[in-house]
RNA sequence: GCGGGCGUAGCUCAGGUGGUUAGAGCGUCAGGCUGUGGCCCUGAAGGGCGCGGGUUCGAAUCCCGCCGCUCGCCCCA
């Protein structure tokens, strides 16, 4: 069909029966963070482009090709000076809330989670959408590893809550600012780099100037080979970097949490330090990591604010989505309605639609027909909505003042007087919850 | 930005070497049961075969261009 308008590319419409797959993950992340102690906080789609520049930096792919401008489209000549752009990562932004609003004064350490859509100009695939949404959460006020620990077991028990098992935790720490810890390591590793930089592929001799470090995940071959002898972060890290780490496995492994060190993982965004991990699926596909995240000790300072150490992660829903259905988790399907009226003649229309009213009023999804088709079109109708009643009203009903009830789910029915009817499906309703549960 | 695959009804797909009004299943609607769902049977509606151009007496089918989708590279959730 050759439509005028679609999506825009790399959009998804989420449609009415995958709404209840939608609902079941974001409500189970944010039980789980109600148990973990994160409160909810929510922050515009668009903010300044310097936010970004500043935090994930100026050399990041996010920043230098991947943001959507947002400005008034007739005005947008005029507006070259206001560079405003679409999120594409979820902490500064929240970041830059909790600083705004000295939230940070308030309380010493705050907990706080999200979820958001993301937007990000980049070729759409299996799992990457130009819009996709995360929920992710921060703590930041504090150094202690064990708060990194709470953040990666909220992450595990969040995603096996919601049957995203099968991941595998990827774990890493690439030290501090330190002169001695992560600066004297980026030295060694260029040092390294450059005694085999022909063999390096085109992309990593430029990233040897501008990020060495991500020289260490890039997939070609030729760099693979080199990147295998390459000194790795964690033997240089500092004193206190390390001591750190140790902490963090040891705290994982109390908590019988599984993890694999990879001193190859590093994230593209700048604002990292210490600890680094990503869960990553076997089964999703080139673009695996379901959750990403780590600290960032010097993001809140970069903002202008005090010198405040954080850590947090981000999550996609789309590919905690796509994981679920990898596990063949069975698809949530949800009814429409509880009850139906079905109106056998035109003469019962009035009452009708009182009774839906009532119905409604105590709390019972209830729909009626509207098409004036046949009653056997009617049940058919109120089959596929999922009701579990069908109150029928017709001349009979009328004459002698009653409603036919049909219980769809044991094809019995009766006769039911007009005032007793809203409180019987009340009823029937609710033992039917208390049994289900 | 660069590669590979694909583009036929709402959905999933058939349509050897080009040949009369383009098919199936599911879904939708109607009927079989004129007041009753899920199964079954019958029938109907619904497609300018992604768009544009070319070859040909004739193209969904061959060629070219464009667009879109999709899977990879890059990077990430």
């Amino acid at each position: 069909m050759a439509l005028k308008f679609k999506a825009p590319r790399g959009t998804k419409d989420i449609l009415p029966d995958e709404i209840a797959e939608w609902r079941l993950v974001e409500e189970s992340f944010r039980k789980k963070c109600a148990q973990y102690g994160y409160r909810e906080i929510r922050t515009p789609v668009f903010e300044d482009l310097g936010l970004f520049e500043r935090t994930a930096g100026e050399t990041s792919d996010i920043v230098q090709k991947q943001m959507f401008a947002v400005m008034p489209y007739g005005l947008r000549q005029q507006f070259e000076d206001e560079r405003w752009v679409l999120r594409p990562e979820g902490t500064a932004p929240v970041a830059r809330a909790l600083l705004e609003h000295g939230l940070l004064q308030q309380l010493p350490l705050v907990k706080v989670f999200y979820i958001a859509p993301i937007f990000r100009y980049e070729r759409p695939q299996a799992g990457r959408l130009r819009q996709h949404h995360q929920c992710g959460i921060e703590a930041i006020g504090s150094l202690s590893p064990l708060l990194d620990v709470e953040v990666i077991a909220l992450g595990f028990d969040f995603l096996m809550s919601v049957g995203a098992n099968g991941f595998v935790i990827n774990l890493n720490s690439i030290g501090c600012l330190n002169e001695n810890c992560r600066p004297r390591y980026r030295q060694v590793l260029i040092e390294y780099l450059k005694s085999r930089e022909a063999e390096l592929c085109e992309d990593c001799q430029r990233r040897l100037q501008t990020n060495p470090l991500r020289v260490l995940d890039c997939k070609e071959e030729g760099c693979q080979a080199v990147v295998k002898d390459a000194p790795i972060s964690v033997d240089f890290l500092c004193q206190d970097c390390s001591e750190h780490f140790e902490t963090v496995k040891k705290g994982l492994d109390e908590l019988g949490i599984r993890y694999e060190l990879n001193g190859r993982l590093v994230r593209g965004l700048d604002y990292y330090t210490r600890t680094v991990f990503e869960f990553v699926h076997p089964k999703l596909g080139a673009q695996s990591t379901v959750l990403g995240g780590g600290r960032y000790d010097g993001l809140i300072a970069e903002l202008g604010g005090a010198l405040t150490p954080g850590v947090g992660f981000g999550c996609g829903i789309e590919r905690v989505l796509l994981v679920r259905q990898a596990n063949s988790q069975t698809k949530l399907e949800d009814t429409t309605v509880d009850a139906f009226i079905a109106i056998a003649s035109p003469v019962a229309e009035n009452l009708a639609q009182k009774l839906l009213y009532e119905l409604r009023a105590a709390g019972i999804r209830t729909d009626r027909d509207y098409l004036g088709r046949s009653l056997k079109a009617q049940m058919r109708y109120a089959d596929k909505l999922g009701a579990r009643f069908v109150l029928i009203l017709g001349e009979d009903e009328m004459r002698d003042g009653f409603v036919t009830v049909r219980d769809m789910q044991k094809s019995e029915q009766w006769r039911e007087p007009f005032d007793k009817i809203v409180s019987t499906i009340a009823n029937a309703l609710s033992e039917r919850i208390l049994t289900k549960t």
